[in-house]
DNA sequence: GTAGGGTTAG
C-alpha cells in the first residue's frame, strides 16, 4: 500500500485544505482496509462502501471530490454510480464535485453522469448553473456556455464573471470587455474578482484608455482594493506601457505584495528600462522564481547577456531550481546569439531535469536550433512535440524559410492549415519569407492575397516588405513600385530598402534614386542607404555619382557600419572585423588566408571586383575582398575546429556575391560544411553548393 | 464540503 504522505507528495497538493481532503480520503481506505487504487488501474469500488456503516451523502461527496482532485475522474464516476445503486440522495454539492471531475481535460465535457444529475435530478440552483456555464467557458465552448447563460433563470456576479473570464481566456478579449459592460448595465455590481477578470482582457488588448476607465470604475463604484486587484492594475498598466500609472498603484500603501513587485519589475523590463527594474529587484526583501525569471528575461531582451548570466548564477545560489520560464529565456538568448553549444547544453539539462516539456519550451528549443542553423535538430524537436500551436508551426516555417528550405516551409504551412490551425500575421511573415528566399513569386502572390481573403488578416508593413522584396528580386520593379503606391499604410525604410537593393541588382538608377530619397527622408543617418546607392551607381558604371555619394557621406559624418563575423570555438566567441589585425593569432590566420587564396586561384576562382565602388585599382580591390570578415572567420575555423566539425559563422551584414562564390569553393576544397547566418538568412555551404541556390 | 481571477515565456 502506498503511504498517504507519499501520494500527497507525488501529487503536490498545494493548500492545507486539499491536504485535509486527501487525509479524509485515505482515512477511508485505512478504515476499510482496502488498498489505495493505483491511478492507472480503475478498480471497481463496489467493496468500499459496504464496509462503512450508513454511508451518507456527505461521505460520498467527499470521496467524489477527493478523486476529482486526484485527477481520477473515472473513480469519481464509479463512486457516484455506487451512490445511485445504494439510493443515497444527491445534493447540490454532489453535482459540483462530479461536474468538476468530469470537466477535466481528460474527460468528455458534460459527462453523462454529470448531465444526468443536472437534467434528471434537477440540481438547478444558481451555483449548479454557474458550475456548468463556467465549465463550458473554461473549456472554450463559449457559444454553448453563452446559450446556457442566457437560459439561466437567475444570475449573479459569479455567473457573469465566468463568462467574462471565459472570453478572455479564449483570447476573445474584446467580447470579454463587452460582456463586462453588459454586466454593469444589467445592474450587477462587480466585485474585485470580476474586476481582475476584465483587467486581464484589457491587458490582452493593450488598451490604455480602456484600462484607465476600468480603474476609474473601481474607484467610482467603491469596489475597494485587494492584493490581486492591485496586482492586476499594475500588470495592465505595465502591459500598456504606462509605468507611471503602474507605479502610482504600487505606491499606494499596503499593496506591495510580491506579485506586485514582480509585475512592476516585468513592466519596466518590457519598456526597456532594465536599470529601473534592477533597482526595484534590489529593493525586494523576498524574491521568488518569477522575480528572477522576469529580471533575467529583461536583461536578455536588452541584450545584456552577461548580467542575465550573473543573475542566473544568483538564482541558483539562492536555492532556486530553474524552471521552464528560465529555460525559455535562456534558449531565446542562445537563439539570438547563434550559440549552438550553449543551446545544446541547455537542451541536455532540460532532458535530465524534471522540467515539464510543454509547447512553450518545445517551441523555444526548436527556434534555438533553427536560428543556429540546425534545421535537422529543430525538426527532430518539432516531430517529438505532442502539442503544437500557431507559434510552434510559425517557428518551424520561419526556420525552414531562413535555412533555404522554402518548398518544405510551404508544405508545413499547408499541413498546418489542414490541421485547422489558424495562421496569424506572424505565420504569414514566415510564409512570405519562404517565398522570398526560394524565389516563389507566384506562390507569394497567392498567399499574400489569401491572408486577407481567407483569414481576414490585414497585411502589415512587414508583409508588404516581404512582397516588395520578392517582386524586386524577381526583377518586377514596376509591380513592386505599384504595390508600394497602393499601400494603405506608410511604407517604412525597410520597404524602400528592399526596393533599392533590387534596383542595384537590376541596375535601375531612376527607381533606385527615388527609393534612396525616401529612405533618407525617414532615416537620414542610415549608412546602408549611402552605400547601396553608391554601389548602384558603381554597378552601372557611373563612378562620378558613386564617389559623390561617398563624399556626401563623409560630409555628413556618416560612418559605414563595420562588417564583422564571429564564430565560437570551444565555447569562446571570436569576433573578426574586416581588415582588423587585433587577434592574438593574426599571423597564423594570415598564413591560412594566403593558403586559402592560393587554393582558390588553383580551383579557378576569379574575384568579382565590380561590386567595389571605391575608385581603386584592380589589385587593391582584390585585396579588399580577401579581407572580408567572413573569410577571416572561416580561416580561423579551418585552423582551430576539428576536421569533422561544421564551421558556423554569424555575420552582421549580408554576404557579398564574391564571398559567396569563394565560400562555396572553400567548402568543396576542404570538404567542410560551412554555415553562415547573415543578416537575413542562412547559407549552408557544402560540396561546392549553397542551400540558397545562389539566390539571396 | 459547493460556482468566477491570479504577476514570468516561445
Amino acid at each position: 500500500m502506498i503511504h498517504p504522505q507519499k501520494l500527497i507528495k507525488r501529487f503536490q497538493w498545494p493548500t492545507p485544505s486539499s491536504l485535509n481532503q486527501t487525509t479524509q480520503l485515505h482515512a477511508h481506505f485505512i478504515i476499510s482496509g482496502a488498498a489505495i487504487p493505483h491511478p492507472l488501474s480503475y478498480p471497481s469500488t463496489a467493496h468500499l462502501s459496504s464496509r462503512i456503516p450508513n454511508p451518507s451523502t456527505f461521505y460520498y461527496n467527499t470521496l467524489i471530490r477527493a478523486y476529482s482532485r486526484f485527477h481520477l475522474p473515472h473513480l469519481s464516476i464509479l463512486i457516484h454510480r455506487q451512490m445511485i445503486t445504494n439510493a443515497v440522495p444527491h445534493d447540490s454539492h454532489t453535482f459540483q464535485f462530479l461536474f468538476k471531475s468530469c470537466s477535466l481535460p481528460s474527460m468528455s465535457l458534460l459527462h453523462d453522469d454529470a448531465r444526468w444529475v443536472f437534467d434528471g435530478i434537477g440540481m438547478k440552483d444558481v451555483v449548479s448553473w454557474t458550475t456548468i456555464v463556467a465549465g463550458l467557458a473554461r473549456a472554450g465552448c463559449l457559444d454553448d456556455a453563452r446559450k446556457l447563460f442566457d437560459e439561466m433563470p437567475e444570475r449573479n456576479v459569479v455567473s457573469w464573471t465566468s463568462m467574462v473570464s471565459g472570453y478572455s481566456q479564449a483570447g476573445r478579449a474584446a467580447e470579454s470587455v463587452e460582456f463586462f459592460k453588459k454586466m454593469i448595465s444589467d445592474d450587477v455590481l462587480p466585485d474585485t474578482v470580476a474586476m481582475v477578470a476584465v483587467l486581464s482582457a484589457c491587458g490582452q488588448l493593450r488598451d490604455l484608455g480602456l484600462s484607465k476607465w476600468v480603474h476609474q470604475y473601481v474607484i467610482d463604484a467603491g469596489i475597494g482594493m485587494s492584493d490581486n486587484l492591485a496586482v492586476a492594475l499594475i500588470d495592465v498598466y505595465a502591459k500598456c506601457g504606462d509605468l507611471n500609472s503602474a507605479r502610482q498603484v504600487f505606491d499606494l500603501n499596503g499593496w506591495k505584495v510580491l506579485p506586485a513587485w514582480n509585475a512592476l519589475i516585468d513592466g519596466y523590463c518590457k519598456v526597456g528600462d532594465v536599470d529601473m527594474a534592477r533597482s526595484l529587484f534590489d529593493q525586494t526583501e523576498v524574491r521568488d522564481l518569477i522575480t528572477f525569471n522576469s529580471m533575467i528575461c529583461g536583461y536578455i531582451q536588452s541584450s545584456q547577456l552577461k548580467q542575465a548570466l550573473h543573475l542566473f548564477v544568483e538564482l541558483r545560489t539562492s536555492g532556486f531550481q530553474p524552471d521552464k520560464f528560465t529555460m525559455v529565456g535562456l534558449l531565446s538568448a542562445c537563439a539570438n546569439l547563434n550559440s549552438l553549444d550553449q543551446g545544446k547544453a541547455l537542451h541536455a539539462y532540460i532532458e535530465v531535469s524534471s522540467i515539464v516539456f510543454d509547447v512553450f519550451l518545445g517551441t523555444a528549443l526548436l527556434d534555438m536550433y533553427a536560428k543556429c542553423g540546425r534545421m535537422d535538430e529543430a525538426l527532430l524537436v518539432f516531430n517529438r512535440m505532442r502539442d503544437k500551436d500557431v507559434m510552434t508551426w510559425t517557428a518551424v516555417i520561419s526556420g525552414l524559410a531562413m535555412n533555404g528550405k522554402g518548398k518544405l516551409a510551404l508544405e508545413h504551412f499547408a499541413l498546418m492549415r489542414k490541421l485547422s490551425i489558424r495562421p496569424n500575421a506572424v505565420a504569414y511573415i514566415g510564409v512570405l519569407t519562404a517565398c522570398s528566399h526560394s524565389n516563389l513569386v507566384e506562390e507569394a502572390r497567392k498567399h499574400f492575397h489569401e491572408m486577407t481573403s481567407l483569414y481576414n488578416l490585414e497585411p502589415e508593413v512587414e508583409h508588404y516588405g516581404c512582397m516588395v522584396d520578392i517582386l524586386g528580386r524577381g526583377g518586377l520593379l514596376e509591380e513592386a513600385v505599384k504595390l508600394i503606391d497602393s499601400m494603405p499604410i506608410k511604407p517604412n525604410a525597410v520597404i524602400w530598402g528592399s526596393l533599392l537593393s533590387a534596383c542595384r541588382v537590376y541596375k535601375n538608377v531612376d527607381v533606385g534614386e527615388k527609393a534612396a530619397k525616401n529612405i533618407l527622408a525617414l532615416e537620414p543617418n542610415e549608412d546602408a542607404v549611402y552605400v547601396q546607392l553608391s554601389n548602384l551607381y558603381a554597378n552601372s558604371g557611373n563612378w562620378a555619382s558613386a564617389s559623390k555619394i561617398r563624399r556626401l557621406m563623409e560630409e555628413r559624418g556618416i560612418k559605414k557600419t563595420a562588417g564583422y563575423s564571429s564564430l565560437s570555438v570551444a565555447g569562446q566567441v571570436h569576433k573578426f572585423i574586416a581588415g582588423d589585425r587585433c587577434h592574438p593569432e593574426i599571423n597564423e590566420i594570415e598564413a591560412m588566408m594566403n593558403v586559402m587564396a592560393k587554393k582558390l586561384k588553383l580551383a579557378g576562382y576569379l574575384p568579382i571586383t565590380s561590386k567595389i565602388s571605391v575608385d581603386v585599382n584592380e589589385e587593391e580591390k582584390e585585396q579588399a575582398l580577401f579581407l572580408h570578415s567572413e573569410r577571416i572567420a572561416i580561416a580561423y575555423g579551418l585552423m582551430r575546429l576539428g576536421a569533422s566539425l561544421p564551421i558556423h559563422i554569424t555575420k552582421n551584414l549580408r554576404v557579398c556575391e564574391d564571398c559567396h562564390i569563394a565560400i562555396k569553393l572553400i567548402a568543396k576544397i576542404w570538404n567542410r560544411k560551412i554555415v553562415v547566418r547573415d543578416r537575413s538568412r542562412f547559407h549552408h555551404f557544402s560540396d561546392g553548393q549553397c542551400s540558397c541556390n545562389d539566390f539571396w
